[in-house]
DNA sequence: AGATAGAAAGTAATAAATTACTTTCTTTTG
DNA sequence: CAAAAGAAAGTAATTTATTACTTTCTATCT
């Protein structure tokens, strides 16, 4: 349990990989990332990797398990703190974007595993976190029509495909101009005009 | 000329390279095409293409190179033939959709160049056309703004940035789908709420 | 408690495949 | 025929994964 110790229990090295790999992703390209940086970061030799890992993908794999825990967690307890669905719509967005402040390499990840030809685990796992997250909005968005917080003929399909695609705007930007702070410091104006477009302007 | 000749000129090979990318790119993770790849959608040996470009980077150069040149055009020309800014906003954003629905690579590959660590020359081209592409989009939102077609305490920062992330959800979510006739299909919804949220809903 | 066997975790070296790029020689074309 | 374009083969560097061996941790037994 002391730092000086040179043996970690699986788990715990487990846990120390995904970080690596989330922090590099900040960093370069997603799918740049080597099992030598990988181990590099960690302060290991590339091989001692694979006594946790058998393969690449599966370290990538329990990456999206991270991920999805983690962002649905927080997604959905902000849902469950919030008095009205206009006012979920904003907390989970805000916490979206804490989500991908603190983690600026997630987005790159999520998008980039989307973009492997093929049937890869980590591909489909990417797919069903998203098609999870859109669902919640759905609800939300469903919620407000219904309590007339949101426009009457808004089209819930299109409002979570640009919730989505804010996010994405703002890490595009964040890119840009090479400055992660940019995200968050970003998110409120955009938001503002988001939340204009669905209806639920003050 | 004819279909049987088996050596072409440079500068057919040039843009014959450059097509085989931006379709690559439509299929796979950009940053994961290979010259063998590119070579053997062409037709050529990998080695054959070493003769029209003198490394990679400079392929991917090409690429980003026609890409501006078509884009900012097609953009430019929407804006010039639209009657009000209200309008080219909506002209600029059907001709995006048009030009990604044709080569949905290209928003990846954007993307991808983006992330690329260090100072590439084709990483700083991508960047200057989103650059090019936002300066429009603030001229276009500003005077929006002066005739009184958009709101009046609207962000252009923000606004611009949106508008690229409402492109970059339609895009992400054709990549769930795996069907890029979602782009096209889903954009009017989609920016129906764009439309109302910078206050230029009829 | 202290010694110790055995499992877990790590290292170093290396294999096998793939990558961008080169070189040499051949074919095509004006 | 000469120059451009391409094929075929090769090279050096990387990448994932494996192997043989060493170190560290931990549970058990006297």
């Amino acid at each position: 349990m002391n730092g000086r110790s040179k043996h970690l229990p699986a788990d715990e090295r487990r846990a120390a990989t995904v970080e690596a790999v989330v922090d590099l992703a900040a960093e370069q390209n997603p799918s740049d990332i080597t099992t030598t940086a990988i181990a590099q970061r960690m302060g290991l030799t590339q091989g001692a990797l694979f006594r946790h890992f058998p393969t690449k993908d599966a370290i990538l794999q329990a990456v999206m398990s991270w991920v999805t825990e983690r962002l649905l967690a927080r997604v959905d307890k902000a849902i469950e703190e919030a008095a009205s669905p206009a006012a979920a719509l904003e907390a989970v967005f805000m916490t979206h974007i804490d989500f991908v402040s603190d983690h600026p390499g997630v987005p790159r990840m999520l998008f980039g595993e989307l973009q492997r030809p093929g049937e890869t685990l980590p591909k489909r796992m990417a797919q069903t976190l998203i098609r999870h997250y859109g669902e919640r909005l759905h609800t939300l968005l469903d919620a407000g029509k219904a309590r007339g917080e949101l426009h009457a003929d808004l089209d819930p399909e299109a409002a979570a495909t640009l919730f989505i695609g804010t996010v994405q705007g703002l890490v595009m930007q964040s890119m840009l101009a090479g400055d992660v702070t940019r995200i968050r410091s970003d998110a409120p104006g955009v938001f503002a005009i988001y939340l204009r477009g669905v209806g639920a302007s003050s």
